[in-house]
DNA sequence: TTCGATGCAAATAGTTTGCATTCTA
DNA sequence: TAGAATGCAAACTATTTGCATCGAA
């Protein structure tokens, strides 16, 4: 129904894609599974966008870049890519998923007053890992629910201001 | 604006529920509003439950320790109190919200492969959380998401077992 | 020419909202 | 007795599932 548009210079244009939809093509005939449109869609959107995206932003075909797709596939697709090992999926806060390619991992930092979002590499967080682990003996990670709290700007205010809101 | 706390037992059936019901009331009473039966019920359910309970456990009267309740008045009364700081939500993972009184904070670690739960006096991270607003500048708390990992139990196991699931 | 994957619709889980009725202050 | 709060139903958001059809290998 919508077979004319995935074709084009996937190679001129996104070429993380080349290579991830090599890695793609490899795990996907490793598991005996298909590599669909739909398929390559997702993983173009994942590799497309700049951070975590939600489903129905892929679905959505992120603004036009992408053609549209059908969200209940882009749910099972994602799972599958999950399972595979491509994708992930980390929690910004409430509210729905986004998932993002696996890879170099980032911690993100949610400001609960302005919302504002930091990340940093996972790396630099290890000291407060290691404090965690011996006092806990859990061995844990920040990279998929989100670190809460105030960013600079909002914990330096006065209590005046955060009183406002 | 958070008066009467912790006061051991005053009356006879629901010692902790008397002195949170006082308080309670006193919060209502400051914002205008009334300390219905329903709202007596979802504060009584919030006291009584160990740990952070669902909105459909209180609903459900917690197996039969509470009568039953309808579960959108829970929701708005949990709002309420939340909003009124008698009452707090976390999460523990995927799925639904836990609601538990405000007190004594805890930050709670879910092993993402056994599921087992603990938890601890936030106090006792305290050394993590310098160690993060030194690097990033935000000061982050850890007891609305949950720190997940592995368990002591878990991280310690051979790679055989973790293959395993 | 299979059977894995799709697309649509319907189901499910968690939570919120509209509204006529009830009950607290 | 005014209007806050309830209870029921319906809406909503995020996600999953059933199923007939389609298409990649």
């Amino acid at each position: 129904m919508t077979p004319a548009h995935l074709h084009p210079q996937a190679h001129a244009h996104s070429p993380r894609l080349a290579t991830s939809a090599d890695a793609a093509a490899a795990a996907m005939r490793a598991h005996g599974l298909r590599l669909s449109a739909a398929r390559r869609l997702v993983l173009e959107a994942i590799y497309t966008a700049e951070g975590p995206v939600k489903a129905d932003e892929i679905a959505g075909g992120l603004d036009g870049r992408l053609p549209r797709s059908d969200l209940a596939s882009v749910y099972r697709n994602l799972e599958t890519l999950e399972r595979l090992g491509l994708v992930r999926h980390v929690h910004l806060g409430h509210g729905p998923g986004r998932y993002e390619r696996v890879g170099p991992r980032r911690d993100y930092l949610v400001c609960e007053r302005c919302q504002s979002i930091a990340s940093l590499p996972c790396e630099q967080l290890e000291a407060a890992r290691r404090a965690i682990v011996q006092v806990t003996g859990f061995s844990v990670r920040f990279d998929h629910f989100p670190l809460t709290g105030l960013c600079p700007g909002c914990s330096g205010s006065s209590e005046v201001d955060r009183a406002s809101r």
